[in-house]
RNA sequence: GGGUCAGUAGCUCAGCAUGGAUAGAGUGUUGGACUUCUAAUCCAAUGGUCGUGGGAUCGAAGCCCUCCUGACCCA
């Protein structure tokens, strides 16, 4: 808390200054600097230019002048700049030992914005019906960042993962093994793999010539609706398996869980019939006497046009998909009473125990994983109906929070679709698990991995392949978790697989390659680096924009937090590693003839490595002391 | 027909919430730096009518409106 403490103070007495001036209060910047301009700046003179009718520097020359009362030991200078702004000046040695001594701390980061709060993500829930693809894996990372960043400002966050094991594409695999002949236990195939890749595309290709599947599948879907079916066990048992291949994946991507919600259970626990009474109670949906909707039931909403209502309830009696998102959404927010007990599913990589929804009256429900604020990781193909879902639940009660956390797909470039096969067109295409256009998440893992472990190789020919192959998928995790993040939500991802494999320039592997050197220092430094040292040795413009950045850490997390954008994480990494790349190759820390220099410097060096470090787990990245 | 998102350097992207200092990175191209704590690095040069046109403002890449292009969604 060293930058954010500065700000605070600096704003507080600008505040006072304004009260003295008698002008009314407004809302003014105090940050970091970007340039050379002092260490923070404040922009409020442009502000008072209305109520003064001066020019900006005048009135920063005026504040600068009342603000001399409130210099201290700590910020000594404020300077007004004949731009406008205000630059305040801080002493170097003590900034330098405040924020070497507080970026050491474990905690260092963490803030308690959410208050203990209990806050919902849902994110992955990917059909069982097919391998993780690249696609999904925007998805996963997204939200396994999002989640480390929600308990990082002090929530207390419950990560939700949906699986819809009772839909069409699950059906389709039904078909797919139950009427034409696919074996349920492949050889040399993973399980995932073989039904994306084969039995899924297969069925849903033979429904062209047949008419009569697509029968096969209707009557499919309804037996999953009925929990004792025949059916329902075969889909479990399928869904299961290959469930299980995608938490593997999942695991890789260093993404947990900790809660399953199975859609067929949600179906069989009878919550969408209570729904659909309060639903129809407060007015909320209404039924269709006429027109091409005539028998339907359909959801009023404001969004777009009138015409386009939701239709929630086909004219024969079956319920859209609309109609199960609504009532997990309201499960979530604790506006239905939850019917469901936990079991334990299965023990996570990380050692969490993922728990999963039953029926079962022998387990307990004292979990609770309903809160009023929920978040939700979907792409932006899906914001119209998280617009109505949000629209709805709101009308519920108002105090809620339900966040439709979107971001845009990624396509694959025309030249890999063009490497795989694929139908070739002159633009980038979606990915689709129909027409198997997708990239399968761990075949391009383990092409980065075998890339990185050649180069490796290279590097260290005195390593044995246990331990090189062990760096090379830690490296391949990263590089793919930071080109997922380091993009804004907004922006598409081209897929292209060529350029993907390139880890030059502002990828995880640079910013691990800082990490790794500045370890090696300690490694070959003959003392621990302790916080007995003169501070004020620190005074070149590298060690300076080092300790700025680090002391920045913690208004980099709010930042990210507040506006659920990721990638800041990602770009203060890179910029930390730059900075600290820049002030390895001017500066030498070890063999200085001032020894009290080595000592301050080995102080920086070990805070970068603790601020970076934290700052990777947010990432969801392992930093290796090795590269 | 209705809605959402995007358009900034040759290419990929930051910056936009909260208008203000010389619009920044990577990559590409060209040159330079390993006898040194790791060169998967660093330094320098190159490269921009911020899609178009208007508006409000002392001041716009950012705010408001128009249009164009592309992607997606609803019907």
């Amino acid at each position: 808390m060293v930058t954010n403490i500065l700000i605070n103070e600096i704003s507080l007495n600008i505040k006072k200054i304004i009260m003295e001036l008698n002008l009314p209060s407004i809302k003014f910047t105090v940050e970091p600097t970007r340039s050379n301009f002092g260490y923070i700046m404040c922009n409020v003179s442009f502000l008072l230019v209305k109520y003064l009718h001066k020019k900006p520097f005048e009135i920063a020359q005026l504040i600068a002048k009342k603000y001399q009362k409130f210099l201290n030991d700590l910020i000594i200078k404020i300077e007004p700049h004949p731009t406008g702004y205000l630059n305040f000046f801080i002493n170097d040695s003590k900034l330098n030992e405040l924020i070497l001594k507080k970026s050491c701390s474990i905690n260092y980061g963490k803030t308690n914005i959410g208050n203990g709060a209990n806050i919902n993500i849902e994110h992955t829930s990917i059909n069982p019906n097919k391998p993780i693809h690249i696609g999904h894996v925007r998805n996963i990372i997204i939200g396994d960042t999002i989640a480390r960043l929600l308990k990082k400002i002090n929530y207390n966050v419950n990560v939700l993962n949906y699986v819809d094991d009772s839909g069409l594409q699950v059906a389709d695999l039904i078909v797919g093994f139950k009427c034409l002949g696919f074996n349920k236990n492949p050889k040399n195939s993973r399980f995932d793999v073989y039904c994306g890749n084969v039995v899924y595309i297969k069925t849903t290709e033979k429904y062209k010539n047949d008419p009569n599947l697509l029968k096969i599948r209707q009557n499919i879907l309804q037996e999953l609706e009925r929990k004792q079916s025949s059916t329902t066990k075969f889909a479990n048992e399928i869904t299961k398996k290959i469930l299980n291949k995608q938490l593997e994946t999942c695991w890789r991507l260093n993404s947990s869980y900790d809660c399953l919600n199975f859609e067929s259970q949600i179906i069989h626990s009878g919550l969408w019939k209570s729904v659909f009474n309060k639903l129809q109670e407060m007015k909320l949906i209404y039924y269709e006497q006429k027109g091409k909707n005539a028998g339907c039931w359909i959801v009023k909403t404001r969004i777009g046009n009138h015409k386009n209502d939701k239709i929630i309830i086909r004219s024969d009696g079956t319920a859209t998909y609309i109609a199960k998102d609504i009532t997990y959404a309201l499960w979530k927010l604790g506006i239905i009473k939850d019917p469901f007990n936990y079991k334990k599913y299965i023990m996570q990589h990380d050692g969490k125990i993922l728990l999963e929804t039953t029926l079962d009256d022998k387990y307990s429900n004292n979990v609770k994983f309903s809160t009023r604020k929920t978040i939700t990781v979907i792409d932006s193909r899906q914001s119209y109906l998280q617009n109505i879902i949000s629209e709805l639940v709101k009308k519920f009660d108002q105090q809620i929070i339900y966040t439709h956390l979107k971001y845009e797909a990624i396509k694959l470039s025309q030249d890999t679709a063009k490497e795989l096969g694929l139908v070739y067109e002159n633009k980038p295409i979606q990915m689709s698990g129909r027409k198997g256009t997708y990239i399968i998440a761990d075949y391009f893992l383990d092409m980065l991995k075998y890339n990185i472990l050649q180069k490796a190789k290279k590097r260290y020919n005195n390593l044995d392949m246990g331990t090189l192959s062990k760096l090379a998928e830690n490296l391949a995790v990263s590089t793919l978790r930071y080109e997922m993040i380091k993009i804004d939500l907004s922006k598409m991802i081209v897929f292209d697989f060529k350029e993907s494999l390139d880890v030059d320039g502002n990828t995880a592997l640079y910013i691990q390659y800082a990490y790794a050197r500045a370890s090696r220092i300690l490694e070959k430094a003959k003392i621990k680096p302790s916080f007995d040292v003169e501070y004020e040795l620190l005074d070149n413009q590298y060690e300076h924009e080092l300790i700025k950045i680090i002391g920045e850490y913690e208004i980099c997390i709010c930042d990210a937090a507040i506006n659920l954008a990721p990638k800041i994480i990602a770009t203060y990494c890179y910029k930390l590693a730059t900075l600290f790349n820049s002030f390895y190759e001017h500066n030498t820390v070890l063999n200085l003839k001032n020894t009290q220099l080595t000592n301050a410097r080995l102080c920086l060096v070990n805070s970068f490595i603790f601020t970076l470090q934290s700052a990777l787990s947010l990432l969801g990245m392992k930093a290796t002391t090795l590269l």
